[in-house]
DNA sequence: GTGGTCTAGACCACA
DNA sequence: GTGGTCTAGACCACC
C-alpha cells in the first residue's frame, strides 16, 4: 500500500486518507484482516498529527470497515461486520443521486449515465483484478 | 433550470449552488442574458439563507459570469464557454466512481449498481415533473 | 436542560454527556428541532475543552440523533434521519444482551428479566410524561 | 460458569472478565475453593492474550477474592460475600435502563423490547447448551 | 456568530 | 508497544 496526502490541497487530509483506504479496501489493496499501520507510525510517515489518524481510523471503524483491538492495532474488518442490505443499498444510492443530479444539470441522459456506469464498473474490475492476481 | 442543493451533503451549500449556475451556463440551461432568480425567491425555494445567495451571485459577478442590474435583477453574462462532451463526461464518471467504491465496500454487485442507478432516475424524473407541472 | 459532567468520574467526559443527551432526547426534555448550546457556550459552561463537545456533537450526528448545519449551530433531529428497522433492532438487541448475560451471571432468569423491563418501561414513561406535561 | 467477553465492546476486557468472576463468587457459581481455569486454558477459550488473564488473576489475589498456589492452579478464596437479590437486580437494572434509553431513541416500543428480550434469551439458551452438551 | 480541521503535546489504559 | 482521552490554541469556511 502506498500511503500520500496533499495537506495543500482543499480536500480536508482526513478526507484524503478516508477514501484511500476505501478505494484500497475496495481493490483488494487492504485485504480483510489485514493490519493498517499504528497511529504513530502513520502520522510519522505522513508527517501529519497522530490526532489526525485517531480520527480517520475512528469514522471507519464506526462504518464498519475497520476493527480496532486495543493494545494490538487497527485491522481490516471481514464482511460480517456490515450494514443490512437495505442500509447498504440506501448508501449507494445517495451517491448515485449526486451523479444523477451531475449529469442531469450538464444534459446527460439516463443511457448516458448507464454507458458510463458500465465503462467504470468495467475499469474498477481490471484494478482489483491486479491485485488479486 | 432545476436547484437543488443538500444541507446536510458535505459539500457547502454555496459551492453546491456555484457549480450548478457555471453548469447550467455550460451546458446552455442558463442561455447568456437569461434572468436568474431574484435573491429572496431563490432562498425561499431552497430555504437557505439570502445572504448565501448574494454571496454566489457576487462571486459569480466578480467572475464575470453574471451581471446585475439595480432594480431589474441578475442576468448571465454574454460569451459563456460551453464545456465539450468528453469534459462533462469525465465529470460525472467521477461521481460515479464513488458510487462504486462505496458499492464494492458494501459487497453490492454492478448488476446491483445498474437497478438502483434506474430506480433512482425513474424517481428523480417524477420528482421532475412535479415541479415542471 | 440540565447540564453537569464529571471530570474526576472514571468514565470519560465525552460518554457522560453522550448518555446525558440521549436520555433528554428519550425523555423528551429534548425535542425534535430543539437547538442544542453553541460547542463553545457548552464548552464554557462545562469548563472542558470545544473539541470535546465538537466530538460528541460529532458522533451523535453519526448516530442520527442530532443534525448540524453550519454556521447555525446543531439541533435535535426528527425521527426521519433514522435507521432501517432491522438495524435499530440489532442495536437494541446488543443492549439487552449485555442485560441477559450480567442476569445470568447473578442467577436471575428470564422471568425475572421480563418482570425488572417492565417496571423500568414503567417508570420511564413516568419521566416523560413529566416533560411532555 | 459461563465464559464470554466482547472485544469490541466499549468496556476492556480485563474489566468484562473480573467484573464476571466477582459476579460468579457473588451469586455462588463460584463456590469458596473451586478451582478456576488455568492462565492458558481461559486465554485459548476466550482467544485473548495470556497476559491479561494473569493481571486479572494477580488484581483478584491482592483484592483478596483468588488464591494461587504455585503448581496446582487458582482458586477461590474463602468466606465470599454474596450480593442480596435487591443488589442484584439492581445491577441488571441498570443495564435495562441503558437498553430502553436506546429503544426509545430508536422509535422501538415496550412491546419490542419485550419481543425482543424473549428472543434474545431463546438464542441464548441454545449456545447455553452448545457449551454444556 | 456558527461548526470544521489541524497541530502539539500531555497522560492514561490496555495487551 | 498499542489506541483512548483531553487540553490549549490556531486558522479556516460558512451563514
Amino acid at each position: 500500500m502506498h500511503w500520500a496526502v496533499d495537506p495543500q490541497a482543499g480536500e480536508p487530509i482526513y478526507r484524503q486518507l478516508m477514501g484511500q483506504i476505501k478505494r484500497g479496501i475496495a481493490t483488494g489493496a487492504l485485504a480483510a484482516g489485514a493490519k493498517l499501520p499504528s497511529v504513530r507510525d502513520l502520522a510519522k510517515l505522513l508527517v501529519i498529527n497522530p490526532n489526525t489518524i485517531v480520527k480517520i481510523y475512528t469514522e471507519l471503524e464506526r462504518e464498519g470497515l475497520l476493527l480496532t483491538r486495543r493494545g494490538l492495532g487497527t485491522f481490516v474488518a471481514g464482511a460480517s461486520t456490515r450494514l443490512s442490505r437495505a442500509e447498504r443499498e440506501r448508501l449507494v444510492s445517495q451517491r448515485l443521486d449526486g451523479a444523477i443530479v451531475e449529469a442531469v444539470n450538464l444534459g446527460l441522459t439516463a443511457a448516458d449515465l448507464h454507458r458510463l456506469l458500465a465503462a467504470r464498473c468495467a475499469r474498477f474490475d481490471c484494478e482489483r483484478e491486479k491485485n488479486v492476481g
